[in-house]
DNA sequence: AGTGGTGGGATCGTATATTATTTCGTACAC
DNA sequence: GTGTACGAAATAATATACGATCCCACCACT
């Protein structure tokens, strides 16, 4: 009657779901009889969940050795950040049009309820509400695969970054404004290449203020790579 | 000795090279008892690699009912060309400054021998060409992210189009055009931002050219979404 | 003391068997 | 003639069991 979802589904959007919340942090060990025994289910489904949350990047496989959680790595997460700023310029470009006016408020309340959040110090909600305010976003747009390819970008950083992947000090503020520009961006109906590059270079941005704040990685150019900028 | 491969993998491979050369056709269906005998291992990994493939998007599951190589369909070759030329223009771009006068090199020689290939009508081989050439502009690429999801786009459209999905007639020797202007711009270390929208319309212009020839699918609109072009 | 080998424990990998679900054909009733 | 209900066959889903592999600690030998 609950839709009755197979073994393999719920160990998989369990197991997900749990890195996602940090209830396994980066480097957790994952072995497959623990975790059948604590879902009461057998280790066959178990290990096709936790391979497919490999392709995704999530954890690291290693044969006849087991799995754990994708550790927290620098290059990683440039290289992840990168992407996602990259898929979710795009999106951000391609869903503007189909957006209503009414979506446009609805990102615009989002964005103020995370200016109130920087009254205190409060990372997680910042990151949650700055995730609604891309998945309003993103609702409209009408390529599957780009949406799909920022949800696996978003379960990466949740699991690199330990939910509070957008936040990064001293950053937020900026952050906020820049919304508010994009949504600005979208009402005026502009250019899509123009719409692309800006919410991309946001996330550059943030990509940057965090290298800068918690150091580069080794022989990574901490330059963004492409977009307007001053070279 | 043979480095021991898990049958997983095994299934894996030899499923997915089966569908990308075509021996496995769109809508074949893929029968898990059928498969494990005929690569003489057991059913779960088989299904196992089939839920691989599933997450690829290369085969449609259905639970309890079966597995099928996903469906040639207007509308998913849209959006996956679409989300291909995003990619690969962004991998061009990144990937640009680290190529050697010799890579540039390698990918003419290449080009050169899809002019040939003009002379006459080989899809085929233009197509597989076509791959090695854009195989060169990506292997400095140094986000790997994006390299597989190159890779996975081409698995796809192998999927879809049958091994011919760059060749659409009529527009192979543009193509082969567009190609050397986009080494010369690589050459005269053009502005990233530049490189990518060259790459990326170079994809944009072949998804228009094909959904000219053999027709738009339904309420897609068919022009490219994204780019400098002519609204 | 350092190095190489060896055994045990832990864990994954796969085959086999069992169960659950779906589908399709057939027969029966209307 | 059509629609429905029932049953058998096909197939996927999972559990169990056994085998293979790897890691680590301990011990012998140098």
């Amino acid at each position: 009657m609950t839709a009755t979802v197979s073994k393999s589904q719920l160990a998989y959007r369990t197991i997900k779901e749990r890195i996602s919340d940090g209830s396994y942090s980066p480097g957790y060990r994952l072995v497959l009889g623990r975790i059948a025994e604590e879902l009461g289910v057998s280790a066959v489904p178990v290990r096709e969940a936790i391979r497919l949350l490999e392709a995704e990047g999530l954890v690291q496989f290693e044969r006849n050795v087991g799995a754990q959680v994708a550790m927290l790595d620098p290059t990683e997460y440039q290289v992840t950040m990168q992407t996602l700023a990259l898929v979710e310029g795009f999106a951000t470009a391609v869903s503007a049009p189909h957006m209503t006016p009414d979506d446009v408020a609805r990102a615009r309340a989002i964005n103020d309820a995370m200016a109130l959040t920087l009254e205190h110090f409060d990372p997680a909600t910042f990151t949650r509400l700055n995730l609604d305010f891309h998945a309003v976003l993103f609702e409209s747009c009408p390529n599957p695969h780009v949406l799909d390819l920022v949800h696996r970008g978003w379960a990466r950083m949740r699991a690199l970054r330990e939910s509070t992947f957008s936040f990064v000090p001293g950053r937020a503020r900026e952050s906020v404004q820049e919304h508010a520009e994009l949504l600005d961006l979208i009402e005026s109906g502009a250019d899509a290449l123009e719409l692309e590059l800006a919410a991309r270079n946001h996330r550059l941005r943030t990509l940057d203020a965090f290298l800068a704040h918690y150091g580069a990685p080794d022989g990574v150019p901490t330059s963004s790579t492409t977009g307007e900028g001053e070279r």
